[in-house]
DNA sequence: GATTAGTGTGTTATGTTATAACATGTAATG
DNA sequence: CATTACATGTTATAACATAACACACTAATC
């Protein structure tokens, strides 16, 4: 009895998912949370994100910004910029610093000290939770500076790629 | 007697330390390292750490371009990053993300997993060991991917720009 | 000892990423 | 209707990084 769980094998962080049900879940989970601030979903905030959500994948601003264009909309750096601050801002979009690259939330409701994962061969991401990144953050060493924000970005060979190097 | 131990509250990770004896400390660590393994620590490269190692701070490419084109070499761009990327692949200088600027590694002999803990106020930028950051990296979620490199950086304030703040 | 390969530096040009500063439009507030 | 807040648009430029090629020096290799 019981369905199959999924993520039983937990080590398995760069394998698919439903992913109509993420985009959708994704856009109502952001519908909600900014009527809830009281903030404003417009076209452009939206469209960003939907880019973003739609490959799941990071995007360069300047990738977003093609998009954007092609789109129907303005296309000049600090459109895009601004809309990534913002959408970062609000926990929806994370930047992969390794990258230099934009990469929509995987899951917003949960904490915002992600730890990504960073294939150098497929460079396949994937975002690993505080929660189950085992990454315990605040040491003794660092107990009296408030963290605000973290980078935490682990690069190096996903375990399909590694068995398909030729050594 | 004794002398006062350095440290010995550790969780002053912004303190000041024998910048002195650092100093001298890291220089004959580069040059013990270079001479090991054969590789050439020339003009050019032993200059650069200098510039890294003297303020002990990160600097942007740029900047360490200027203190090269003072110190009489040439200032043009490939000429530093090329050093910054044989010095960080040696493990002697670091690369913090969140600023675009490099620093000097605090200390090359211990893990090259390190964590930089950034006070966005007062710019001071601490590095902190992996045995000290009380990170301990391979979780339970990600033992099959290989982490050839990481980059951690934990932004935030430090308790003395927090006791300033005005609020 | 000429040839070759490896390494380190120099130079020019260009590519990529990000921001400053200012202008416009629209909606809510008084 | 003046004021404010906010979202977007535009131009220009700043900041960061690399490609591609040239040259010098050293150490094998033939
Ligand atoms: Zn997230
Ligand atoms: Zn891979
Ligand atoms: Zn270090
Ligand atoms: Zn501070």
């Amino acid at each position: 009895m019981k369905k199959k769980k999924k993520n039983e094998n937990s080590s398995k962080i760069f394998e698919g998912h439903d992913h109509g049900a993420c985009f959708g879940d994704a856009i109502t989970q952001i519908e909600d949370y900014f009527i809830q601030k009281k903030l404003q979903l417009t076209p452009l905030r939206r469209k960003v994100f939907e880019i973003l959500i739609e490959d799941h994948k990071p995007l360069g601003a300047y990738e977003i910004l093609d998009k954007l264009g092609k789109a129907g909309f303005s296309s000049s750096p600090p459109i895009a910029y601004r809309v990534l601050d913002f959408l970062i801002e609000h926990g929806f979009v994370h930047k992969v610093q390794g990258l230099n690259a934009f990469i929509a939330c995987s899951n917003p409701k949960h904490s915002h000290f992600p730890t990504f994962v960073i294939c150098r061969k497929c460079e396949k991401v994937a975002e690993v939770s505080e929660e189950k990144s085992g990454l315990n953050l605040p040491s003794p060493e660092i107990t009296n500076f408030k963290i605000e924000k973290t980078t935490i970005e682990l690069t190096g060979i996903c375990s399909t790629c590694e068995n398909a190097e030729i050594r």
